[in-house]
DNA sequence: TCTATATACGATAATTTTAGTCGTATTTAA
DNA sequence: TTAAATACGACTAAAATTATCGTATATAGA
């Protein structure tokens, strides 16, 4: 329960990694993969999530790879989560509102607070306050 | 990701129902299934454990059912939560160091300190918060 | 131009976690 | 004695997460 995902783990791995090298310095999937003793393949995927997202830039071909894009100073803990695994919420019923039994809840106004309390906090911090 | 499980959601709708009732009132699971359309014995369980917890009171034989034995205001989201689900943390390094790479990791400070803001934001919301 | 090494990405498989059910025992009011 | 409630471990089902596979594309360097 309220656990992040292996996804948005590797993606922070990633990150620190690079931000410790020169600004322009490329890394490969394969050496964070082997750095850190993470599977390849899924790293691959996050990091191609996260260059789509703009979050990280790629250079591709032999002697290619990822160097950060964005001042992560600028990019929330929350729109971080909300990129690599959408809407940040405690339950689903604070985004779909198909759920069957949504006339009978009780509890769906208090958790809505709660979920906003997590998205404050999550907004409040930023990747480069984690990564740093 | 960071979802809250189904028994907590049926523990607070539970506690929610009874309290709107008499301190003294007994409800029965099948009561609160049927009003809610929850399933009955997985709700059964979860008012089990939270009277094995001292949150509520039993009352057995026909007739009986729980009510709410704990001044709610005393109790923080926090501790319901570990009392249904365990430790709370978005990574399970935080509690057992059995992680294999846990000398490689670079990320292990940084996220205890979300796992601290997130324990101290339910360290400071109390269950009467969300319930009353 | 060829080759080796890198990213790109949809599809699928395996694993783990969560959710729900079953069966049986115990309690107790009527 | 019976019926209706809680108590609880074991089991099954479903869903979500994690990991792998296969193939395509890009490109530096020999």
């Amino acid at each position: 329960m309220l656990k992040i995902t292996r996804k948005v783990e590797y993606a922070l791995i990633a990150l620190r990694h690079m931000q410790l090298k020169e600004s322009e310095e490329l890394t490969s999937t394969k050496e964070i993969a082997t750095r850190y003793g993470v599977p390849q393949q899924l790293l691959a995927k996050t990091l191609q999530h996260m260059a789509r997202d703009g979050i990280i830039e790629a250079v591709q071909g032999p002697a290619g790879g990822y160097r950060v894009a964005t001042n992560l100073d600028k990019i929330s803990m929350k729109d971080f989560f909300e990129k690599l695994e959408g809407p940040l919420g405690m339950m689903d019923c604070y985004f779909d509102s198909d759920c069957i039994q949504i006339g009978a809840c009780n509890i769906r106004v208090p958790i809505q607070r709660i979920n906003d309390n997590m998205r404050n906090l999550f907004s409040q911090m930023s990747v480069q306050e984690v990564t740093q």
